[in-house]
RNA sequence: GCGGACGUGGCGGAAUGGUAGACGCAAGGGACUUAAAAUCCCUUGGGAGCAAUCCCGUGAGGGUUCGAGUCCCUCCGUCCGCACCA
């Protein structure tokens, strides 16, 4: 019919109108059909898609076009990441408006991804930064505020003082600021917390029941949460060596069955007590701010050396009264773990024996490994952290460690020593706790912390009364998690506004329903450092809705994170003006059947979003608390990389690559300059080793790109692209294209009806074409696309060779017609979900006046793929040996007789007669001399 | 340091404990062509042999098994995540 080659310039857009006309990809919230859901992490409008979009919106274009054939109402949404930084440093740079700048990227992004001819319904697509999105999020953030989900609360941040802005830990190199290179400060700030660390538990057990997630995930998002079971400890204080006559210190410990082993206590340099004590000691306060100079950057923490300074104060052991301890402050305690002090027993923990080993304090091994003489066995260098027997520890003695741990906390939870005030510190409020108890529905952040300078660091939420105090054990479990509370407040102008109002009387008051959304301001400058909305000469003065006095915004905006938590929710009815979700639209397509996107989101975009649906169910906005059934976590696209001898990189573009023999040999197009060809990475622009997907789309259609990203590599690992491998997605285009051509020819002999028999060679070809139908719907399913492929090229490689066995026009029967066709019907299909453009061009050109993207998935016939008979390897002691071929049922006892009869396995026996004769049907044969 | 993943031809990679190398790329040979491109056919893990066939082979070494790329142990290497979390 057509030996023309397939103009993929010509036909894809020509398709794109069609589906456009016909509206077959909006999604309708009545229809009765099974719904799935399927989502692809939606974009920040950077200005360009690149080739991990490419892979990312590819792979769940499949699963969704899959999915709409296997008769799903398939919701496949769309939407734009749109608050964030580069909007800000495009104004600071370009001069143009946040708003402005991210506009126009939205447009050119959209038109880049309608050309990849993805089945999306745009009528559901929005920006977060459209004021009718963030309202909600805004009416949100004041329900989490009623519901006692979000305080505010003193912490520490990275402060530039050029800049004068907030900078996130990444944002902060070698000690100074990324852009104005200046020393980086810590200060406290008040800022706004959603209480994630509450839901720390829940977050941590559900991960269990997430059992379409990647492992990988789950063991990320576990070690983050990182919950660890303990005891708080409170050690008693030699009142006349502490600076105010303080009576206790708590420590927490997961490694309380080595108390016997203490040596020596340890303050973080911010614990109360170590400030304290540094009033009265000038040369202790100089260490501590020593310590705080290292700051938060990551490398300096990693390669400080241990330090520590004697504060004078003395602990007195729990089970020992006359036993005192040295109270050091040492710069490796963190204040927001545990209480911010430790005990510290050498023997047993590394770091605890690196400080002893460098201020001579000594060690005495409390667990003795298995094996070991107690009496000889001695620590030096090493802490040993295994499991034992418990020595030179009294009364636990013999125990192992668990036993040791039971006794010890059973004796001080029952031990109540008469504590002559408040104890010195406990645990900080919101994390430490258990969840349960947790005080809910309390209105935290309006009600306690309205003079934002008075909230105490630490506030202490145990009674003070002396009698209660006296009453509390010396021990008490505790359950601790690594997961901190989730800072949300961004002292930045393109982000979503935090709507309340700071008043002199009120305090903390939230902006009323009625006033939402509070929107940002237009008329910015960005000018000056600092936050723009802050020096906004109008906007942030506003009349205290309780009081009317004359009060002032808030100017902190939230983390883009919040943006992104709840985006899946809207898109499913994101119409709705009043609510933020419609519950019974919602409920009806949440949980997300199946999230794609990468990896580097595994946890903090993937926990938050956890967290704060468990915010939306607990305040009616949903009916569930796990957003994503299945996540798939997609790898990187990877290229070569190109240089001139000097260092320059090399756009691939600009090189010509020649193969001689063996070696590769790179030019520059241009010139003929030698290139170096470098290892293959991450395409970045930095090391110009990126490919434009307009170029490639533009040269060979957008379904040769789509092909590519799903062919080469398993779609979890990293796919490295190659000129070579578009231009062998291409060939395979073209080689579809005639071979449906071809098919379509013969299949113009075919009967109408179905023939009642079917000719060895016609059987063949049905029995490829359903043997690949069968794995294909398997391996989609499992999103193994790489594999699909191979079953695709399989399929057309049995059919090519039927036509090339083909050698006059007379030899085709209508048998074999009937089966060609019938193969090409069901090859389109199979690759229509990868290549839908070239498939509704072949659709149409096999004779259907249909659309193949509306067509439901081909009917697979059981039948065709179980044979008559089956040829068995046949093995003598594991080695292969022969092949037999018997009828699919027949019995062991005949298949041992067939397989002895083979020369070859004779031949192998030398004579001798088989021990043993190992048939598993269906499978192999092993015969064991 | 802790945790996890991975290691198979020249390359990307296949393989419910059951024929290792599917499928693709690259390479070599051939057909068609004035020639090239495109297309089609053949070969392609290593070694021995004219051949039938045989030997070796999934990072290294052990083990379990009739049978191990796959399961277990030790080691080596690569990659990723977390990192002074008491």
């Amino acid at each position: 019919m057509t030996t023309d080659r397939y103009n993929s310039r010509e036909a894809e857009p020509r398709w794109r109108k069609v589906w456009d006309a016909q509206g077959i990809f909006a999604t309708r919230n009545d229809d009765p059909r099974p719904k799935y859901y399927v989502l692809e992490m939606f974009p920040y409008p950077s200005g360009r898609i690149h080739m991990g979009h490419v892979r990312n919106y590819t792979m769940g274009d499949v699963v969704a076009r899959y999915k709409r054939a296997m008769g799903f109402n398939v919701l496949h949404p769309m939407g734009w990441d749109a608050f964030g930084m580069p909007a800000e440093n495009a104004a600071m740079a370009q001069k143009v408006h946040p708003k402005a700048w991210t506009y126009d990227n939205i447009a050119a992004m959209k038109k880049q991804l309608q050309s990849m001819g993805l089945s999306l319904d745009w009528a559901r697509e929005f920006a977060t930064c459209d004021p009718s999105y963030y309202k909600h999020q805004q009416k949100m953030f004041l329900d989490f505020l009623k519901a006692g989900l979000v305080e505010r609360k003193q912490s520490k941040v990275n402060w530039d003082p050029v800049d004068q802005t907030v900078l996130a830990n990444e944002q902060v190199i070698d000690g100074r600021g990324w852009r104005s290179g200046a020393l980086v400060e810590q200060r406290e700030l008040t800022q706004w917390f959603f209480r994630i660390s509450d839901c720390a538990q829940d977050l941590l057990e559900e991960i269990d029941r997430l059992e379409r997630w990647p492992d990988k995930v789950r063991t990320m998002q576990r070690n983050w949460i990182g919950r660890s079971e303990g005891l708080l400890v409170r050690f008693a204080l030699d009142p006349k060596t502490a600076p105010n006559g303080e009576t206790e210190l708590e420590i927490f410990t997961t490694r309380h069955d080595t108390l016997f082993g203490a040596k020596f206590m340890a303050l973080s340099p911010d614990h109360p007590l170590s400030l304290a004590a540094a009033k009265k000691n000038p040369k202790l306060a100089a260490f501590i701010a020593e310590c705080k100079k290292i700051g938060t950057a990551q490398e300096a923490i990693e390669k400080a050396e241990k330090l520590g300074f004697d504060t004078g104060i003395r602990a007195i052991h729990p089970f020992d009264p006359d036993w005192r301890l040295p109270v050091y402050v040492a710069n490796f305690i963190l204040m927001d773990y545990g209480t911010g002090a430790i005990f510290g027993c050498p023997a047993h923990d590394q770091r605890d024996l690196d400080f002893v080993n460098k201020y001579r304090l000594g060690n005495v091994p409390v667990v003795c490994p298995p094996g070991q003489d107690p009496k000889t066995f001695v620590i030096t260098d090493v802490a040993f952290d295994g499991d034992g027997t418990m020595i030179n520890s009294r009364f636990l003695d013999g125990m192992t460690i668990d036993e040791a741990k039971e006794e010890v906390a059973r004796r001080l939870e029952n031990t109540f020593v008469p504590f002559d005030g408040r104890p010195y510190l406990s645990p900080p409020a919101g994390r430490g706790r258990p969840p349960e108890q947790s005080e809910g529905g309390q209105v935290r952040g309006s009600s306690r912390d309205s003079e934002p300078a008075e909230t105490p660091p630490h506030p202490d939420p145990l009674p003070a009364s002396g009698e209660r105090e006296a009453n509390r054990p010396v021990g008490r479990r505790q359950v601790n998690f690594r997961l901190r509370d989730w800072g949300i407040s961004r002292q930045r102008y393109w982000g979503c506004p935090i709507p309340v109002i700071h008043c002199e009387t009120c305090g903390v008051v939230p902006v009323p329903d009625k006033d939402l959304p509070v929107t940002l301001p237009d008329d910015i400058d960005f000018d000056k450092p600092g936050n723009p909305l802050d020096r906004h000469p109008a906007w942030k003065h506003v009349a205290c809705p309780q009081c009317g006095k004359a009060a002032r915004r808030e100017t902190d905006t939230m983390d883009t994170f919040v943006d992104s938590s709840w985006y899946f929710a809207r898109f499913t009815d994101p119409w709705r003006t009043d609510t933020p979700t419609d519950r019974a639209m919602v409920d009806a397509w949440l949980p997300v059947d199946q999230y794609i996107g990468g990896i580097e989101h595994a946890i903090l975009h993937l926990l938050y979003s956890r967290f704060f649906t468990r915010a939306m169910m607990k305040t009616g906005h949903i009916g569930m608390k796990e957003p994503f059934a299945g996540l798939f976590t997609q790898g990187m696209v990877v290229h070569e990389t190109y240089r001139r001898p000097g260092g320059e990189w090399v756009i691939p573009a600009e090189v010509r690559i020649e193969t001689i023999g063996d070696q590769r040999r790179a030019t520059l197009a241009a010139t003929g300059e030698p290139i170096e060809i470098g290892g293959i990475e991450k395409m970045s622009k930095s090391k110009k080793n990126t490919v434009d997907p307009d170029d490639i789309i533009e040269s060979f259609g957008t379904d040769t790109a789509r092909w590519f990203m799903l062919s080469d590599s398993p779609p979890d690992r990293d796919v490295i692209w190659t000129e070579e491998g578009v231009q062998g997605a291409w060939r395979f285009v073209q080689r579809l294209w005639r071979l449906v051509g071809e098919t379509a020819e013969i299949g113009k002999a075919a009967p109408a009806a179905r023939p009642a028999a079917f000719g060895a060679d016609a059987l063949a070809v049905r029995k490829a074409a359903h043997k690949a139908l069968a794995r294909v719907s398997e391996d989609i399913e499992k999103l193994r696309f790489n594999r699909c492929i191979a079953h695709i090229y399989e399929c057309a490689n049995a059919m090519s060779g039927a036509i090339g066995d083909i050698d006059a026009p007379a030899r085709v029967t209508p048998d074999l017609a009937f089966a060609m066709k019938e193969a090409a019907d069901i090859l389109v299909r199979l690759f229509a979900p990868m290549m839908p453009h070239l498939a509704e061009e072949c659709w149409a050109a096999l004779g259907h006046q249909t659309l193949v993207s509306l067509q439901p998935w081909p009917k697979l016939e059981e039948s065709l793929l179980v044979e008559d008979t089956v040829t068995l390897p046949v093995q003598v002691n594991g080695k292969k040996r022969a092949d037999v071929t018997v009828a699919r049922d027949a019995a062991n006892a005949d298949i041992e007789a067939a397989v002895l009869t083979l020369d070859a396995v004779k031949r192998a026996l030398d004579g001798k007669a088989p021990k043993k004769v190992i048939v598993v049907p269906h499978r192999i044969v092993n015969v064991v001399a």
